[in-house]
This record gives structure tokens, sequence and C-alpha cells, in this order.
DNA sequence: CATGAATGAGGATTCATTCAT
DNA sequence: TATGAATGAATCCTCATTCAT
């Protein structure tokens, strides 16, 4: 009974989820009134309440959503036993991935993300938080074993997802974003190896 | 006398650009009312409708004006007859430190650029496009003449961008940014010779 | 079988009744919802909904309910064969005491009761109506006998319940009400025999 | 033009007290709601907020507004140099005439008080208060001057006051008053001398 | 031109009530 | 009978925009 009253529970929040983004796919985060979240959820106004205390909470739970998939696959990767390097480029393809797969929803997360997200206390998306922070510490590793250059490695860490994310972004608006793989080796190369050309 | 009036409506109006920026600054975007900006422009309310057709357009302006007089840099950068490797560099240092000069504004519109800007046609901002494409020329011509290696210039230009673009939000929102010749120079390195360790 | 049920029903009532009341001492009438009501009641919001037909018949059943047994001690007075001096005596203090016994119910009733009375067909609470008619009765008795001045009986009992009631009120949001008895010996007192010193 | 525009102010806000009065007058408290209280005033919605930060504090606003005026004879009263008794006698005389002066008023806000007053601090209104320590000097004077029998004070004002006060709810709800100075005198009457009948 | 009072559409949220299980 | 999820009418309040002075 219980099993089946969570059951419900996460279905609704769901619907509710994909209300809201199906509501940001169509309007835009202008048109983003609980009315309409409701009315592409197929409820009535007032259920969203009895499944998110308020807006807030509602918008807050779809960043989340979209994102902690791709938070677990690279919490995975990071405490996997693979060399530095690897780590990185593992991440980086799943990244690459995981928003190509999810190009309609996040076309639209990307640009009303800060829209979405009040006044809440300055952090950033914990998601990026995170990911620079693992990041840093495989560089970490990568330099410990030689296998890296001695540079900040948070510094290094917001580069190359700084340079990821911007790639992300251009793949999400491109009409034609071409080749994954094409992207994530171009990354991979030009952060390895530098854009100069060195005699070899 | 048209003379007089064109400075004055010039006046006025950054006089309002200004206000929106200190209300940013002071509120954030929930706060950001005509109202409230008048107040801080010490104008009355109808007259923000004298010099801006209405709020969009304010906000639109502010953007605009936050960021032309490093479009502009950067175009006399792009337009000079210097080695492209040096023309990057400048480019990058121009931006770190354009940003940090104008730290308060910034810090504030990084996070409220979305929620300002209402539902444009999906572009870039224009600043961000225009950079691109201008670094993506600059890539290409190191590519001709050899300097750099041959790589998909738009795409080097994007990840560049990236990498810069996160540096510049690191050290907007870190309590102690730190030495801002240390990270351009830092953004040179990695991004030109990579961050693999290469056998010398 | 349906005794049963007759008692089984009465039994919900006068639990939800409490719910009411509980609800009411602890959140006020801003809080008197019926869900709120239902968790106090222990039972489900549509519970509530068997026993009664909406929250104004619920209400208006507290209502009564809490001035019944006083009511019904009145009219006991009432109709005894005492002395009119007597059967007021009598009133007065049975009514002191009374308000002291449900002390907690009442400072919220009677901050609440017009909130909680919707709009109701303008009739003064039965129970005062009731009051004032049966001392009025007592007063002409009084009258007739000799024993009272001969003033508007109707008018000598509305000011007797209202100096009354102003008492009751007084030592319902008094931190220390003080001696019950002294009290109502005042009341008599005062009203039998006047605020002037006579010279005696 | 300062004097011009506090001059409107006065004018607006009494306009939208009246509004609101006239509100209860015809829909009782369930129907006082903003909308409506504009309507009624004869402005927009948004209008009342420009006088009033809130329906709380427009409420509060009606309640003093209805009751200053009296509070200010009783004060004028209470402040001159008659002799105890006759300040009681004038207080009452003038209590029971504004009540009845104002009657159309105060037949709605006698019954809608409570609502109209959310959930503030528990205390009595201020005008209460007011008049019940105000009287309770007066009578303690009179003792002082041997003019009064020597009870507690603050009792007895409790006392006189809710004689009037339901004296004043009567005639307020009675369709036919009747003699406004008969029931002064009334008050005196008995207050003063009881209603035991004394032999003379 | 400048002003700021007035406007009213629009949005978040609450809660009494219903009804399928 | 009991339940509580779903409903949606109702309400307060905000704020961009207009316009008479």
């Amino acid at each position: 009974m219980i099993e089946r009253t969570e059951k419900w529970e996460q279905f609704m929040k769901e619907a509710i989820l994909e209300g809201v983004v199906n509501v940001l796919i169509k309007e835009g985060s202008e048109g983003l009134t609980m009315q309409r979240v409701a009315q592409e959820a197929g409820v009535a106004k007032g259920t969203l309440y009895t499944y998110f205390d308020n807006k807030s909470t509602l918008l807050k739970a779809v960043l989340r959503s979209s994102i902690e998939p791709l938070t677990q696959e690279v919490d995975k990767i990071l405490g996997s036993d693979l060399d530095p390097a690897e780590k990185l480029q593992q991440i980086i393809e799943r990244t690459l991935s995981y928003f190509d797969e999810n190009r309609d929803m996040f076309r639209v997360l990307m640009h009303e993300r800060h829209k979405v997200l009040g006044k809440q206390p300055r952090q950033k998306s914990s998601h990026y938080q995170h990911l620079v922070e693992g990041i840093a510490s495989v560089i970490s590793q990568g330099i410990e074993s030689g296998q890296f250059r001695n540079r900040d490695p948070q510094k290094i860490a917001t580069m190359l997802v700084g340079a990821t994310f911007f790639m992300v972004h251009n793949r999400l608006f491109s009409d034609n974003p071409g080749d994954l793989q094409g992207d994530w080796e171009l990354i991979q190369d030009i952060l390895f190896r530098g854009i100069i050309q060195t005699a070899e």
C-alpha cells in the first residue's frame, strides 16, 4: 500500500516536473506560471501544491532532476580506478553526450536557469561546483603522478569545465551540431596538447 | 540647441542605466522595478519612459552599455597588425581585466543576465557571439601561418572563450580573486601548450 | 445496533468539536482550517463532512455546545422558586464560574466568535438573547413584588448582563483573575445598591 | 502644492475608508475584499495600495477612524474640572449619542470588529482600554472625595463600561431604539443608586 | 519635459469541498 | 464509513505603463 502510494507520488512529481519543462520549451520562462504548469501536467493548479511546497521548490526540483543523472555518472567515473587522463576523457565524453541526449530540455534550461533560480544565496549550481571539484582532484592526481604539468588544479579544472560547457552550449544551439565524438576528442586534444604547433 | 538637447538625452540615459545597475547591485533582479530604478536614478517613474520605450528596452540597453567598451577594445586588438598569438594574449588579458575593473556590476549582471533579458529570439549575447567570431578568425590566421595546429577555428574559439569566461566568473565570485596576470598567463599557457607533460 | 451507531456518532461529533476548540486555542481563528481540525481530531479531512455538512455548520455547533451547559443551568435557576434577588445572585455566580471553569476555551471563543460565525442573519448569540430575556422576567417579578425599583426590565437586564459579561471578559484575559466570589459579590453590590455613597 | 497633495491624500484615504464601511454594510465582513472596497470607493484595486500598505493596515485605519472622535471627546471630559459624578454622566451621555449618530457604521463594525482585526496581539480595542482606565481614575477621585462607595475602581469601571456598551448595542440593533436621554439617565440611575428598592 | 497617482492585468497561494477507492 | 488526493474558485498583492497636470 505504502509502496503504491510512494510510487504514485513519484509518478505525479515527475509528471509535474515534465510539465515545467514543457512549459519552458513552449513558452520560455516568461510563461512559466503555476497555472500553465498545471495545465501542461494535466492537473489542477492546486494539485501542484500537493507535491511541491511552492514555485521555488518546484523549480529547484526541476533543475536538480535534470542534472542528477549526469552527476551520478560523473561520480562513478571519479570513483573508478582509471588513469587520470582517462577519467577526464570519460567525463568530457559523458557530459557532452548527456546534454546531447537531453537536448530539448537543456536548450531551455540553459537559458532559463537563472530566471528559474530565484534569489538564492549566491551559489553556483551545485552540479557545476561538484564537477569542478571532482576534476580538480583528478588533475591533482595527474600532477602527482607526473602525468600532468604542475599548475593550479582548481583553475585548470575551471578552464576545462568552461571549455566543455561552452562546447555543450554550442552543440545545444547549433542547428547542426555535428559529430559528437569529434567534439570531445577536440576538447581533449586541445586541452591536453595545447593549440600551438610544436616541432615534433 | 539640438546639440544641447542630445547631450542632455545622453546624460539622462546614462543616469538611468546607472540607476538600473545600482538597483541590481543593491537588490538583485528580484527588486528591479521601474519604481526602484527611477528612485535610484533620481527621477520620476514616468521619466524613464521618456528615454526608454519600456522595461525590456531599458534592460537591453544596460547590457549593451555594460559590455560595449570591452567589445570596442577587442575590436581594436582584432584590427591591429599583431601576431595571432599576441592578439589572443591581449584579448584574454583585456577581457580579464575589464571584468575585474567592473567587478561589482558584473557580479550582478552575470547572475541576472538571463532574468534581465526576457524572451528574446534565442541569440547569444551579441558580445559573446562577436568575440567568438573574432577569435575564430585570429585562429584561422594562426593556422594559415602555421603557428597554430590545424583544428576547427570556430570550435577552438568557443573553447577559448569558455575557458576565459569561466575564469572571469571564478574571479568575480571569489572573495580573493588573486593575481590577475597569473590567471591570464595560465589560460594562455594551458590553451597554448596543453596540460600534458611533454618530454622536453 | 442503532443505539450503538448513535453513540458513535455522538462520540465522533464531540471529538471533532473538541478538535475545533483545540485548533482555536493553538492557532487562533486564522489557522482554523478543516485540514487542521481533522488533524487535531485525529480523523481525515473527509470524515468531518460525514458528521457536519460544512464548515459553517461545524462552527455553529461549536458555539452551541460551548454555551449549552450554562444555558441549562441558568434555565434551572430561572425555573426555580427562588426569590428574584436570589435568582439574580445565582445566575451571576454561575455565569462567572462557568467561564472560569472553561477559561481556555472562552479566551479563544470570546475573541473569535465573530469570525467563527459567518454571515448569519443578524441575531445576537442565542444564549445572550435567552439570558437577557430570562433576567428581564426575573426583574419584572422583583418589581411586581416591590423588591426592585420600577424601571424598564429589559434594559436593566441588558445592563446587568453587560456588566457581568465585561467582568467575565476581564477575568478571562487577566493574568491573575483573583477571587471569583469577590467579583460576583461586587456585581451584586453595585447593581443592587449603586455606586453612590448614601447617608445611612 | 504640498498643501494640495496632503489634502488630496486625506480625501482619498477617507473615500477608501468609507468604501470599506459601505462594503461592510452591504455585504458584511465575508464580502470584504480589496476588489470590492475599490469598487465601492470608486477607484482601482491598485489605488488602495497607494494609500494603505495592505488590507490589515486599511482595516485598522477603519477602526481607528471610527472611534477616534469619541476618544477625543471623552478625553476632553476626563481632563475637565467637573465633579466625578458629572464626568461619568457626560461620558455616558456622549458615548450613547456618538454611537447613535453613527448608527449605520457601528451596526456593522460592532459585529465585524473581530473579523476585521486579524490576529493581532491580544489587546482589547484601545478605545475600550482607554475608556476603562479613564473612568477608573474618575471613580478613584470620587472615592477619595467620599462621593462614591469604596470599591475597586478598575472593576467598577469595567462594569460601568460593560453596562453602557450593552445599552449601546441594544440601541444599535433595536428597530426602535427610543429615547436617548431616557437610556443614559437609566444607566446613571441604576449604576449610581442600584436596583434595589430602598426605604426612603 | 517631468511628475507620480491611477490603473488593472496577472500571478502565487489557500482551502472548503468532492468523490473514487 | 473513512480516507486524502484532486479540484478550482477566490483573494491578496505587484508592477509595468499611461496620462492629466
